[in-house]
DNA sequence: ATATTTGTTCTACGTTTGTAGAGAATAATC
DNA sequence: GATTATTCTCTACAAACGTAGAACAAATAT
């Protein structure tokens, strides 16, 4: 199952935080916060999604996230390319090295550090 | 406004036709394909948010997208950028570079065009 | 101990989405 | 001219979403 938008708002928070009450998350929000019982909702269905879990402390609960933002951006990232690119991340690379404005600095950085990948294969 | 998932895949075949009517659009279906009218809804929703137009010829038309699957696709992955790196393409782009498992040649292929676009900057 | 803060669950309601039937109009074919 | 193919609009309906009030419980502060 994925996230909707809204909750993946809530889950940058969390995974920013790294784990929070809920009124760490709310704080979290800028203006003008939703109630804190949209929260509690979002938490409950990211919750019953598997996509985090809690502590009890007393009688609330210290959210965690269950998915690396990382491994979650990558599943994002793959159904973008398949959906888009035939499946196909080198096409996609370089679509998106032309498409994307990077600067002479941000390009050479980007070299660098394919350079790195290519002499660790 | 944004298509969702199931307009998008529609709005994918479309692309890849150019133009096309009802028909050529359901013959691009994958078993089973949805019901026609399936279709004409999504078309009408479609052509309501201004992702596509039509010439009619007789009273059927001939649908053709309005927005480029370049740009639409540009201001996707921009969003999920900002989503996750915090706007910072870079950051996104090296982040990509590391955790997708290009070959060697890909990568080369990769470094080749990088170059070819801090030559012309 | 009372008031306040914090958090939880239940319920709810309008909107969007996925899917498609019914009915009607036009075009093409026989 | 009757039949068939095409497809458009209207209507519908269940599931998912965004949002939040009501009611209640525990923890904390005064």
């Amino acid at each position: 199952m994925q996230l909707t938008k809204t909750e993946e708002d809530l889950m940058n928070y969390l995974w920013k935080l790294e784990k929070a009450f809920m009124k760490d998350l709310l704080e979290a929000y800028p203006e003008p916060k939703p109630a804190n019982t949209t929260v509690a909702t979002l938490l409950k269905r990211m919750t019953d999604k598997g996509f985090i879990a809690y502590n009890l402390f007393g009688n609330s609960r210290e959210y965690y996230p269950l998915v690396k933002k990382k491994d979650y951006f990558s599943k994002h990232v793959n159904g973008l390319i398949k959906h888009f690119f035939n499946d196909s991340s080198s096409q996609f690379a370089s679509f998106f090295i032309k498409e994307t404005n990077l600067s002479k600095k941000e390009l050479e950085e980007l070299r660098a550090i394919i350079d790195t990948e290519i002499k660790n294969k």
